[in-house]
DNA sequence: CTAGGGCCTATAGCAACTATAGGGTCAAGC
DNA sequence: GCTTGACCCTATAGTTGCTATAGGCCCTAG
């Protein structure tokens, strides 16, 4: 009995909202549950667990479509678990491309900033300067 | 008389897309310019400078609507610089972080990705296991 | 004079939600 | 018995930064 549970129960559980929980299941992320005498919806155990399947990925930057794909793949037991592992990797590369672009911009950026000798006015202000012209570009 | 521009030069120019631009101008981003008598978007080169500042700061991660408050200081020329460098500051703390996640996440799906010792079916793969058991529990 | 390229407006779609409106349900307290 | 408030329901519109589509005008070259 125990193991009934409402919408908010479950958003509690996984740190979700009650309307992205919504939100899955008119995706069809998460299986349409039964609902109790008064409409409202009834989940088990292993809607919990998919829902903390489908949040964990999430936290690991994983889209609601590969998400779907792996929650697929992970049902039928008997598939090959290259492609689970293709998965992820593909994942991984795309993480380790993310890192390299920001590591990129950040140093960018710092550079920027560093050009603020403490000017007070825009009209002398290095930043905008900077942001102005094309990085490319020589400076003067 | 070259400085007229239509949009499909100054999308060449910068490489944005035409809708683009007319998407920048109907959030107010980008000025509205004068027409020809065909009605087409008349540019001259402040409308291209602006553009290029745009583009530049969105390849530096600055959201639409960051970049509307840094053209709006930029155009202040007597206005205090304190507030750029705060928001390029900000910007960057921003992107830091971003990077501190990712390398977080890089580092888990790297984890979770050695656990495939080659196993060939979903049934033993590790991978799933790790996605479905909370990072933070203690593994059995 | 027609084909093509470019331009125009307006609207809908993308991810992954979030917010709002307008209502029904249910247990507790007075 | 009745109200209060927390919870639930559906449906729709908004968010960011575009992209895509439909349906149509302009202009030049062949």
């Amino acid at each position: 009995m125990s193991d009934s549970l409402r919408i908010g129960d479950l958003a509690r559980l996984t740190e979700t909202k009650v309307v992205t929980v919504r939100y899955y299941e008119s995706i069809g992320l998460m299986p349409k549950p039964d609902r109790s005498p008064a409409n409202y919806r009834v989940y088990g155990k292993a809607h919990l667990a998919r829902l903390r399947f489908i949040r964990r990925c999430r936290d690991l930057g994983f889209s609601l479509e590969q998400i779907a794909e792996l929650a697929a793949l992970s049902s039928d037991t008997r598939r090959a678990c290259g492609e689970v592992d293709a998965l992820t990797k593909a994942h991984l590369a795309e993480v380790e491309e993310k890192i390299a672009d920001l590591t990129a911009l950040a140093e960018e950026l710092r550079r920027i900033n560093a050009r603020c000798h403490g000017s007070t006015t825009i009209s002398n202000c290095r930043i905008i300067d900077a942001l102005d012209r094309s990085s490319t570009s020589a400076e003067g």
